[in-house]
DNA sequence: TTGTGGATGTCGCCG
DNA sequence: CGGCGACGTCCACAA
């Protein structure tokens, strides 16, 4: 927290839900940056920066300009003006303070565990944002690997005729299977399913499960395993032979 | 960049790197907004919206307040009050529009290939924000898992004594092995790093490629795989050993 | 363009 | 909390 208001039992002014200062110099910046922490708004920052990171690695990124987004969750972010990714960021639940160091904004975000700490020091700001948002709205979200597992427990015959499935994240000792069933001749098949394209690790996977189960099973016991994706790379192909497992091409 | 402008040799007023606007009618949004994109400038918009994605998959999102970014490599950004993660987000690469619809602020960020389109339909806008940031610096991260494998590299006994890198990245059926290289005794040695705490898919991997380079070798090749990690799961322990695989415990 | 595997992955779920 | 696997993963790099 900032090291400021302790007691503000005055009731604050019914604030605006947006405030935002231009080219602040960095007091300006300090103060409205202090208070949207205080106040648990929305925080933005762009200007001219560099970044330090140290944590489960550590990074340093010289001067450039950058769009720095606190949230009041914890999350910190330090974006450039190129790709989805953030430069740097902290996860949600770190704690964010800001100060001034050599005539500098700086922004400190630090998390436990693990221990991490990022800073991000502005020499010139162009922009301080305080937004009070708030977001009750739940994401619906079509096209998921789960809508693919219903999709077949709604009809089974799409992975093969006589296919019945018996249970779904049954366990095993290399984990949980997708979903776990039989065939019309009464084998047990295990399913796993990709919403997208497979590839290698998806093999391996089924693999993992099909082995797993033919041991908790009778040791003669013979287990189909079948991977369930829109297609699969030539190498997947391979290794689906070379294990002796089947593909069947199915979308969510 | 902007598909526009063939021939802008009048100098352009030297305009501001930061222009925004504070709960702005939608039109005078809209006239900043399209600015902004024209420009190739960072755009921001603060307000409350509704969000529609459709694409690789496809998501509805209700009426909440929300950040977005749209950078001038075509990315964009949706985020809400809480998460690292984009409620909804475009990949660069996709070309922004922005328009009025039923007299909201509406931007749309299109792509193809695979064709996805992302709307974001602002019925409030607290705050629109256009700036014009360059960053040419680099990150420089140390920690990675290319810092493992330089360091063993750099001190084969790491692994074991007498372990003799012999190449990175050789390529197997299976796909390029980190580190190949022999033991003292001159058994081929196939090594799997992992920068942190590795789990059954890294077992997996690694019984791919000896598998893979026992095969492209002769039959009665003895290849020994060794997984090189801060440390493992249990069960990635079990699945280890019953592949007779190895571990060394090992941080970047 | 596609394939492949890393990532400070993040995130949700479940023991 | 740690393990485990999905993700509209993103991303760089190689073929």
């Amino acid at each position: 927290m900032t090291p400021t208001d302790p007691d503000a039992d005055a009731p604050a002014a019914p604030a605006d839900r947006v405030r935002t200062l231009t080219r602040p110099d960095h007091e300006a910046a300090r103060d409205l940056a202090a208070a949207a922490l205080q106040r648990g708004d929305l925080l933005t920052v762009v200007g001219r920066c560099t970044v330090t990171y140290e944590g489960r690695a550590a990074s340093e990124l010289g001067p450039g300009d950058r769009h720095l987004t606190c949230k009041p969750d914890g999350t910190a972010m330090v974006h450039s003006d190129e790709g989805r990714q953030p430069v740097n960021w902290q996860p949600p639940g770190s704690e964010h303070e800001v100060s001034l160091h050599d005539g500098h904004l700086r922004v400190r975000s630090t998390r436990e565990p693990p221990t991490e700490e990022l800073v991000v020091d502005f020499e010139r700001v162009l922009h301080v944002g305080a937004f009070d948002v708030t977001d009750e709205a739940d994401l619906a979200l079509v096209g998921t690997e789960e809508h693919l597992r219903e999709r077949i427990l709604d009809d089974p015959a799409l992975v093969e005729p006589g296919f019945t499935p018996l249970a779904t994240e049954r366990e095993t000792a290399a984990g949980a299977v997708d979903v776990f069933g039989e065939d019309a001749a009464g084998r047990t098949v295990v399913l796993e399913l990709k919403r997208r394209r497979a590839g290698p690790d998806a093999v391996s996977q089924l693999a993992r499960y099909v082995d797993a189960l033919a041991r908790d099973l009778h040791a003669d016991a013979e287990v189909r395993g079948i991977l369930v994706a829109p297609s699969a790379t030539d190498r997947a192909r391979r290794l689906l032979d070379e294990r002796g497992l089947e593909f069947v091409a199915l979308a969510p």
